[in-house]
DNA sequence: CGACCATGTGAACACTGTAAACATTGCTAC
DNA sequence: GTAGCAATGTTTACAGTGTTCACATGGTCG
């Protein structure tokens, strides 16, 4: 019951996780070493093969800890979002952004090298996971009228790419120094654009603010 | 003047770079070895280090290799697309996201670790340098009145947002297996979106084959 | 209590990136 | 032409890595 214990540490596996994750958070899941979770665990290196397979194993788990994060900070944003579908969908991509620029390596280590390689169904379904609330969002978006009536893989697919490809330049430096609030007009430019389109339209770009508006938002104002 | 020197190699440091993207073409930028590609190149490990300053230069290296290789492949695509400015862009972004499928190890180095946090005045330029003809064929259509006139930056943001994104997603594996066709069309797909937007408009969707049109392309089929 | 099984440790191996000292070559100046 | 120099490779070595093997420990159940 203390915290000591000289052999079986009690549950080893959550606490090489949360270890795990401080290291990913400090040095990056490239420099992440399998050794120095296992120092910081208190624990020789060989007693983390007892609860995974490799070290790759190791951070196909914090990779899904990490997208459990975020998926829980999309459903939080959407829980403080306006009742409009379209203004939802908004917020879960803003807030997917604003977590890949809070905790960018934790960000990293969802999209790593072979984690997905390595496995492949279980990857795949957290991801589709991950975006249920865009899609459960732009499903009633759709429902009521204020999205076109396409096939909703199609506006997912776009929708998912947007938002990814934002938050993947922000983190690979591409945009330079992107703090919170950077990457919040960023995400709010972005999702605009990709709402109204690039053609010309008759009345949807008049916000002088320089960032645009979805005219879902504009009726509020207006 | 023989291809065999016992010393002086003639010019290692492409022959570095040349071992180093087949290196990388094998087994991924993560998976990418200093010694390994020392060996391919027939020299000893520590030769490396009077052309690189670290494995890290020597990895700046194959990404500039790369970066250089997507731009001509846009290049191309601008070359042999049709007049109409938007659908130049659109043929851009096409591009990079089928150099993304064709050479998915390639595209990685690009996007990979501290890359340009070590690198960062050079990668950024880089980054615009690549993001040019994209960003010229948007000045193009905007100046024709083809698209909305919002601040270029937006636009260019956003496009290379989903451009990047989708792409991303591919090389992850998050949508699966994807060969040259699918990425076509999720490229296909993905542009019309953005070009289009998500709301609703008179006669932008009537395309029965299940992937959007920008509209500027339906003027030739109607 | 004793056997067993899960869980930990220690020593060892092959491999990595990198540094220091040394060897070989091509060029340049006398 | 040859001495010397700078450039370029090599050998050896070291610390650190992922992983395996044989062994140690401890909780659990007959």
């Amino acid at each position: 019951m203390a915290t000591k214990r000289a052999y079986h540490h009690g549950n080893l596996r959550e606490a090489l996780i949360a270890a795990a994750l401080k290291e990913v958070a400090r040095s990056g899941p490239e420099a992440f070493s399998l050794r120095s979770v296992a120092r910081r665990a208190g624990v020789s290196p060989p007693a983390v093969y007892r609860h995974f397979a490799d070290k790759d194993a190791l951070l196909a788990a914090v990779a899904l800890e990490c997208s459990e994060r975020i998926s829980a900070a999309m459903r939080d944003a959407v829980a403080n979002a306006p009742d409009d579908p379209l203004e939802r969908f908004r917020a879960t991509g803003i807030a997917y952004v604003q977590f890949a620029v809070e905790h960018p390596e934790h960000f990293r280590a969802m999209s790593s090298p072979g984690l997905v390689a390595h496995t492949p169904q279980l990857q795949r379904l957290q991801f589709e996971a991950r975006t249920r609330d865009e899609r459960e969002s732009l499903v009633a978006a759709q429902q009521a009228g204020k999205i076109a009536a396409v096939p909703i893989e199609e506006l997912m697919l776009a929708a998912s790419s947007v938002v990814h490809g934002l938050a993947q330049l922000i983190v690979e430096g591409r945009l330079g120094e992107v703090d919170a609030a950077a990457a919040r007009r960023f995400a709010l430019s972005v999702t605009a654009v990709l709402g109204a389109g690039l053609m010309p339209r008759a009345e949807a770009y008049d916000d002088p603010r320089g960032v645009l508006t979805l005219p879902a938002t504009r009726k509020k104002r207006g």
